[in-house]
DNA sequence: TCATGATGCGGGCATATACCCGTAAATCGG
DNA sequence: CCGATTTACGGGTATATGCCCGCATCATGA
């Protein structure tokens, strides 16, 4: 028979595992990884629609939203209308860029501590897991 | 430098495509695949404390007895008072092991199904990956 | 141009998760 | 045996996430 042991759990452990390590690393900024990682998105589609953000990310648009309102509520991120009135125009906003500036070090520091642990293949391997099934 | 890819964003994307893969296959169930994990560690640690169930899964307390509370509304966990009677004591009710049995086979062709697609080596590297760092 | 259908969002609801604080019970020292 | 410390929880607060429903706007075809 298969393993016993469930890929998922093992997989969302490694999950909250490794959010701590990245949530932990990236306090001094003011931000966790997750925050993190969407304004790097916005900023690299700047100005980028909820759905084309969720798109991207492979995240619900509405999960997106609320994200994004923490940011705007942090004063990180800016939150307009496009031409087409439906859609929401994201930017992110001086301080925005700021914490990212911030944050970066903080961040690549915890890459490569976690680099180094894991080794180059299995580092690697991750980056590849989202779209492996 | 190191990979602009984010090791931990990864993860987290990859944790969401395949929790979606085993709750849409447990979905037969009535429970999802964080409930079906909690339910085997409670079988498997039966009578246990919430405490002792955190330190297993290597989650917050608080979460865990939130999310037994969330059985119990269910019918598929009882708590109970301990000799320590600080001590929450965890156990299925009968509906409970029938849960797990109904859910197990649809988990087992989900665990069949994402080892097929990851590969022997890359299957075998999630299961470790939680104690990994 | 106007009805229809498609699209973009917000809000409601629910779960999972973490951290912190306060309370009650158990344990340990003196 | 009693006060101090430790331990086990519950509840508060907050984020992240997903699904569904309803509303407003846009696009399209007759």
């Amino acid at each position: 028979m298969t393993s016993d042991i469930c890929y998922c759990s093992s997989l969302r452990a490694a999950e909250r595992r490794m959010t701590r390590a990245y949530d932990d690393a990236l306090a001094p900024s003011g931000i966790n990884v997750a925050q993190f990682s969407l304004l790097r998105k916005i900023q690299r589609n700047e100005p980028a629609s909820l759905t084309r953000i969720g798109e991207i990310m492979d995240l619900d648009r509405s999960t997106v939203g609320r994200n994004i309102r923490v940011l705007a509520k942090l004063g990180l991120t800016e939150i307009a209308t496009g031409e087409d009135l439906r859609e929401s125009s994201v930017m992110l906003t001086e301080q925005g860029r700021q914490t990212i500036a911030t944050a970066l070090p903080l961040w690549q520091a915890t890459q490569e501590k976690i680099e180094t642990i894991l080794g180059g293949d299995m580092a690697k391997a991750l980056q590849t897991l989202p779209t492996a099934f």
